[in-house]
DNA sequence: TTGTAGGCGTTATCAA
DNA sequence: TTGATAACGCCTACAA
């Protein structure tokens, strides 16, 4: 076991004081250049490396951003967020910040952690998913000037705080034209519920594709709660009352149940999902694809500028979607 | 924004010294209860909490361990992964410890990872996942004297180290048992080259399975690395020179692939597949289910005892699998 | 440009 | 049973 090699350490070998050493590693161009590498070569020779948790007292920063570990729902839609949760964490460690984890089971308990995790680990930042209207996680960490960024847009306030976000409803919009184009007028949207941001944005692209195409969208779409099971009754239910010729769908598992609705018929029914996740990718349905690696990039990107106090132009950033084509269409 | 609560604040309202706080939190029986009521009505009036960052840089731990985030390969398996971890984040919190994320490439510069990750943020423990022959990242850890568990085997020498596993060849063999219940007698496997512990374990409960019941599995089971066109592609082989009536495989990935070969062929050849990933439940896949949520639990247990010092009876834990039913049989 | 002194919040040691 | 003192490793002021 190697002995603990502190700033004491590497001073001594480089036979300069503790306060040079440190100046080396803070601020370099302070220190005379003989100096300065008389130092680095000891620093690489014993291996040094700071101490997070006595730098952390000196300077309050841990250089730990938290995010959020959802229990997984239905296993699809939840592979979203753990391609998010690699991208960050591979892109945090690149700007020198390391991901921590926790889990929460409502906005309570979560900005319970919050507090938690502010006091015992000072953790410098947060990275929360899933925001929805009048979201009180946002609001709880902005009054505390807290920063941190949202995988989401704040769908009340948009200009409220740093956000990073997929355009949903360009995504729908996309699925709907190739659709148009392929020649299918009465195209059907299975979504969730109204109420909820990302579901309403989705449907919007499918309603404005439509109505831009001159095609009336009234009665052909239908709304449930996500669910392979309930994408299959719904879809048959517009199938058999409103007759489209084709599906578009707020998530793949919705989808999913879609084509076991549509199965057999003749002509086909071409079905698009949202998300592209592992499923889709195996069973060969067309989806809309979010760029969550990008997406997780931007939000470190959005959070080492506020760490770093440097206040960039935009704060706001909106990706787009591509549609990924399969079998289904 | 609330001014800090130290240790001192607590101590001032209390009014008692600051190691009789510290006392109250780490040794509460040494203090009398009269003033051990006070000191913690005092903590709660305050909210106050240690600090973590203080508290490590005297004891030297961290109450963090760190677990590594794969990229997701096909996305199928990579759910396992990811479920895994849910387990632990929350298990870990339970338990008073918070988990830190790192990736790697290669077994190589996850040593590195380890070897930085010590000595910045001292880790109390991490969990390895995906063991394989002659780890080296074992090797690191023990000689160092890092306490770890490793979720999966070490095939080498299994008393070498605390670890947490599921029983695969249990699993296969109860696939197959499944099957030749339902009177079918040519078995074919499905699984990954020799060499690799997960594999090998696996190929092994369907081969004593069959034997068991008499058959002759020669000539009955084929390899490839993991996916579905692999999958698809060796299936087919297997079917067109062995003509088995029924198929296990090594993973969802290889059954889906395994599916689209058997596609349409009367009578149908049931396919099982491993890991009962969302995959599998979306598309009526039978298979092999791990219970990873408790798989996680044990590895906490198992660290949570290392890092207390006691040492238990066993720390070596391997979980049953489950068979789980569903169209494809 | 380099060195010295002090303190961040906690706990271990030892004395009262 | 409680309290004073020192120390963990680092960084910021300030002095040399």
């Amino acid at each position: 076991m190697p002995e603990k090699v502190t700033i004491a350490t590497v001073a001594r070998r480089a036979r300069v004081s503790r306060q040079t050493v440190s100046n080396v590693l803070n601020a370099p161009h302070i220190v005379r250049e003989e100096t300065r590498l008389r130092v680095q070569e000891a620093i690489a020779a014993l291996g040094y490396r700071a101490n997070q948790a006595a730098r952390q007292m000196r300077t309050g920063r841990s250089r730990l951003i938290a995010v959020r570990i959802e229990p997984t729902r239905d296993g699809i839609n939840g592979s979203v967020l753990d391609r998010f949760l690699h991208g960050l964490t591979e892109t945090a460690e690149t700007a020198g910040y390391r991901t921590m984890l926790y889990t929460a089971t409502d906005d309570q308990q979560e900005i319970a952690t919050y507090d938690d995790l502010l006091s015992s680990y000072e953790l410098d930042a947060f990275v929360l998913t899933g925001t929805d209207h009048g979201d009180p996680r946002t609001a709880w960490l902005a009054a505390r000037g807290v920063p941190f960024v949202t995988f989401g847009r704040p769908w009340d306030a948009p200009e409220s705080h740093p956000w990073v976000d997929v355009d949903g409803a360009a995504g729908t919009a996309a699925a709907t034209a190739h659709l148009l184009a392929a020649g299918h007028r009465r195209i059907g949207f299975v979504g969730w519920p109204a109420g909820s941001g990302v579901g309403d944005d989705r449907r919007t692209g499918w309603h404005r594709s439509l109505v831009a195409a001159g095609v009336d969208p009234v009665g052909l779409d239908r709304q449930t709660p996500d669910g392979i099971a309930e994408g299959e009754r719904v879809a048959r239910e517009l199938l058999d009352r409103a007759t489209p010729t084709a599906l578009v769908c707020a998530s793949d598992s919705l989808a999913l149940g879609a084509l076991q609705a549509v199965r057999a018929r003749t002509p086909a029914v071409p079905v698009i999902g949202f998300d592209d996740t592992p499923v889709a990718g195996a069973i060969g349905l067309s989806s809309v694809s979010q760029p969550l690696g990008e997406a997780a990039a931007r939000c470190v990107d959005l959070l080492t500028a506020v760490l770093d106090g440097s206040h960039p132009a935009t704060d706001h950033v909106l990706l787009q979607p591509s549609l990924v084509l399969r079998h289904t269409t």
